[in-house]
RNA sequence: GGGUCCGUGGUCUAGUCGGUCAUGACAUCGCCUUUACACGGCGAGGAUCACCGGUUCGAAUCCGGUCGGACCCA
């Protein structure tokens, strides 16, 4: 095997990205056993960022272990294309709005945008390495995915999950659009509390304090606290609006803060959400004052046609002027904000399409999904207690799925098409048929159009087989920013319609954090691109990044140093396996060599060649040295624990735990050891045991690294790394006495090494003489290892300790033992024990252990207390090293 | 204001159903060119485990509180 001297990432990179896409490696086809993953659709921005690409590595880490494990993995990848930033995004590339033109060539133009940045993201992806399987890929706006958008509405209109009504909802004056409570964000701004009256009755007057007297116009009650004795006699009489005139009655609610403002608050259809229970509480009048384009209309009076903000300011100086404004004060206020444009949102009633949200039911649901981590399943049932309102679904909007709907024109009834008709768009097509209440074809269209998480709410049902059957499919990884939006419609839609969970498990990605400790976003700045980090080091290196940074969940800084180690990591693999291969047995195809643990006694061997067919042939067997037995028990205790961290999402443990082994067992302690038999070249098992260990390494790390792997792989002209099996432990091979014995060769060898770098000697330096002390038995029959691997001219095994005047320096206590015996005594009774070792190691050969307290001697438990000791030459030309238990005398 | 998570050497981090001496990486310093790798190897220094209190023979770990941070929500 030809293995050139340095790793070039780009050109191998480059190289296996062609060659992939030319291949069927990440093609699913529908064989058992399946996994199927939800991958996020993505909103096409154009733009690819850091945080997404965390979250797609650990979906093709996944991808690429359960392929590995025998799975027909699904990894397919969707677009959720409908939406306000592509309308605007378009109004601006065009210079128009979306009212300019007709609404067939807006959305248009919307897809033209669309593909576009489609396209963008999926180089990246493709650049990242990820391996989705393109044959499968959805778009939102295709009519193939919104037909399933529009059969899904259709379904739960017909088993009332979802209806028509005249209901208040959050509105957005600037995008003039409704919008859901998911979509409403919130932000503290400064502004006033002003303080005025209204005229009672009798000529009294009831002071109310607001921050809305644009309001005023809306309003239809004052509302005291029952227990407020200033307002008690208010209660049930009527006060008068200033400068508006209506007359409106004064009623008592519990929710009134009598602390806040003047205790009496003013209630108009719509300020808050709190108004809107007063109003349906209380059953009160509807006045609204602001248009759908937030003007004030004909209830303001003289204010009509002004913008809210001048409206308010227009009020406020009015009620100066006619003497009813008494004070204002600062006032820091939690303003309702559309998500998209940041503008104050409204309450308005208007006549909307909703999804009945049950969120007890979609908490059930959520209970059956398996959470990683675990706590992220708090932050749904938190959002599901807090929803208030039904999902309002119907947007006001042009690049969306249409809503397939008429209504009668003469009975008013809706009239909803089969599943059979659509897709449809009911502004372009016919109805299917007249009114089914009155039979007339006098009927109009709708011209609303669907949030468009109606569209993404159905990628698990779409993945998952729907609606030709469903099969849940096996993970949902997305953000925790996101739980309260696409995992909640997503459990309530498929709720609804299929009647089980979309997913077995959902695995969720912290964010990001850039280097200032905030999450990274364009808007701060902070902002790393994915494509940067490739260019510079590369897609695997940033890989390793993803799996090593964090555990799934929690937030995971950037971090070029650790981009930077893992490249590092990449090149020590590179230089071992250069190293390695030219010693691998050969003859060998991919399989690697397969070890058998001895039968009926004899000691364990290994099979040269394919497992498979030389079952019966001693003839490949070697006799497997105890090094070998030694790395290879900590290859496959390695491969064990990976294999547990693969399958609970732990791939920090994972990555770690393989670079573990990798550079300090295989690469710093076996290589060095079995050097000398390589060289021999008269032992096939060394060779064919670095060979297994190397495979091993290249088959797990292929999940995290998948370029430099498959390149690696390639060597042994097997096919793709990524078709091969994923490496599983042999747990015969597993062995802890096999790794404490043999461990103690390489302490004795670590040792020695560390003396000569200290000594200044070069490694390979000659050492005269090695005496090993007090060393186990694994140690006598590998004095060669030690031997070959120091350069020692002679090295000899002795029983017992050198004849060395050997002192007690100190003790060790264990209060696992001591603490439970002596409780509150035990502190002291070590201090003590430690203070006289000499004293101690004579008690240990005497027998009892007792140490003296308060003049009270106290019984301490033999196995509490070991005596350390520590031997003193007596002036021999020798040093004296530890290692371990064992002790050493070397010269030179 | 509420919820969730978190606070460990200069930086990032492991450990957290308690057991003396706290893991690793990066950075720093010293030594070593040994036929895979000097982008390497072997070492060294560096942490009151945010703070306060409690439980316990014993707390980074459990409990309570304080302070600070991130994210989500109001």
């Amino acid at each position: 095997m030809e293995v050139p001297r340095e790793y070039d990432a780009h050109r191998v990179e480059a190289k296996w990205r062609r060659e992939w896409e030319g291949s069927d490696v990440y093609a699913y086809s529908g064989r058992e056993p399946g996994y199927a993953i939800d991958t996020p659709p993505p909103y096409p921005t154009g733009n690819f960022h850091i945080g997404n690409a965390l979250g797609w590595c650990y979906m093709d880490f996944t991808a690429r272990y359960r392929r590995m494990r025998g799975f027909d993995v699904l990894f397919p990848q969707g677009w959720d294309c409908h939406g306000l930033p592509t309308e605007v995004k378009v109004e601006e590339r065009h210079g128009i709005t979306k009212n300019d033109v007709p609404k067939a060539e807006f959305r248009e133009m919307c897809e033209d945008l669309t593909w576009e940045n489609i396209e963008a993201m999926r180089a990246t992806m493709r650049r990242l390495g990820f391996s989705q399987d393109w044959g499968h890929e959805y778009v939102t706006m295709r009519p193939e995915y919104f037909a399933k958008t529009q059969r899904s509405f259709v379904e739960m209109v017909r088993s009332g999950d979802a209806y028509r009504g005249k209901y208040p909802v959050n509105w957005c004056p600037r995008c003039q659009t409704a919008i859901a409570d998911a979509e409403v964000e919130h932000e503290h701004r400064d502004t006033k509390l002003n303080y005025f009256y209204f005229d009672t009755g009798d000529g009294g007057k009831l002071r109310i304090a607001s921050t809305r007297p644009e309001l005023l116009p809306a309003c239809v009650g004052v509302v005291v606290n029952p227990e407020d004795e200033r307002y008690a006699e208010f209660v049930g009489e009527t006060a008068k609006v200033p400068i508006f005139g209506q007359e409106v009655e004064v009623f008592a609610d519990e929710d009134v803060d009598p602390g806040f403002g003047t205790g009496a608050v003013m209630v108009c259809t719509f300020g808050d959400k709190q108004d809107v229970e007063w109003w349906a509480e209380h059953d009160l009048e509807l006045r609204e004052a602001i248009t759908e384009r937030g003007y004030m209309n004909t209830l303001a009076g003289e204010f009509e046609g002004t913008t809210i903000p001048r409206a308010k300011e227009a009020v406020i100086e009015r009620l100066d002027e006619l003497g009813y404004l008494e004070d204002e004060e600062e006032l820091e206020q939690h303003v309702g904000l559309c998500w998209r444009c940041e503008t104050p949102i409204e309450i308005l009633s208007t006549e909307q399409w909703f999804v009945e949200v049950d969120s007890e039911a979609v908490k059930e649901r959520a209970a059956e999904v398996d959470w990683v981590p675990s706590h992220m399943r708090k932050k749904l049932d938190a959002w599901a207690d807090e929803v208030e309102w039904d999902w309002c679904i119907s947007r006001q909007r042009v690049f969306a799925t249409p809503i397939p709907v008429w209504y009668c024109r003469d009975c008013g009834e809706a009239l909803i098409p089969e599943i059979e008709d659509l897709p449809l768009n009911p502004l372009r097509d016919d109805p299917p048929r007249p009114c089914d209440g009155c039979g007339s074809t006098d009927v109009e269209a709708e011209d609303d159009v669907f949030d468009t998480w109606m569209d993404s709410s159905l990628s698990a049902l779409h993945v998952g087989g729907w609606p030709d059957g469903f099969r849940e499919t096996q993970l949902r990884e997305q953000g925790h920013e996101i739980i309260r939006t696409w995992a909640f419609y997503t459990l309530l839609r498929t709720d609804a319609l299929e009647d089980t969970v979309p997913w077995d498990t959902a695995l969720i990605n912290g964010m990001v954090l850039g280097g200032d400790g905030h999450k990274m976003s364009k808007s701060r700045g902070n902002y790393v691109q994915p494509e940067e980090v490739v260019e510079e080091y590369s897609a695997d290196a940033f890989r390793l990044w993803a799996a090593s940074g964090g555990a799934p969940g929690s937030d995971t800084p950037y971090s070029e140093r650790e981009v930077k180690a893992g490249s590092r990591f990449m090149r020590k693999l590179w230089n071992l396996f250069r190293f390695s291969a030219p010693h691998f047995p050969d003859g060998e195809g991919g399989s690697a060599p397969h070890f058998q643990k001895g039968k009926g006694g004899s000691s364990p061997h290994l099979q040269g060649g394919d497992s498979e067919t030389a079952g019966g042939d001693t003839s490949s067997q070697h006799e497997l040295a105890d090094m070998d037995l030694w790395v290879l028990s900590h290859l496959n205790r390695t491969l064990r624990d990976v294999e547990r961290d693969m399958e609970g999402f732990q791939f920090q443990d994972a990555a770690k735990r393989l670079r573990d082994f990798a550079w300090d067992v295989l690469a710093d302690d076996y290589v060095e050891l079995v050097k000398g038999r390589l060289y021999s070249g008269q032992d096939p098992a060394a060779g064919a045991t670095l060979r297994r260990c190397v495979d091993g390494l290249v088959r797990a790390m292929a999940p995290f690294t998948p370029h430099l792997c498959e390149e690696l792989y390639s060597h042994y002209g097997d096919g793709s790394v990524h078709a091969a099996e994923f490496p599983s432990a042999d747990e015969d091979l597993i062995d802890g006495e096999v790794e404490a014995g043999y461990g103690e060769v390489v302490d004795v060898v670590r040792r020695v090494r560390r003396w000569k770098s200290e000594e200044g000697v070069p490694l390979n330096a000659e050492v005269v003489s090695l005496e090993v002390y007090g060393a186990g038995g694994v140690v006598e029959r590998n004095l060669d290892d030690v031997e070959a691997t120091l350069k020692v001219r002679e090295a000899a095994y002795r029983k017992g300790r050198p004849e060395l005047e050997e002192r007690p320096v100190d003790v060790d206590v264990d209060f696992s033992v001591l603490g439970p015996a002596l409780k509150g005594e035990a502190q002291r009774a070590a201090e003590a024990l430690k203070a006289d070792p000499d004293a101690v190691a004579e008690m240990l050969e005497g027998g009892e252990v007792t140490v003296e307290l308060d003049g009270e001697s106290v019984d301490v438990p033999r196995d509490a207390v070991s005596v350390v000791e520590k031997p003193v030459s007596g002036g021999r030309e020798v040093e004296v090293l530890e290692a371990g238990d064992a002790t050493l005398l070397v010269s030179r």
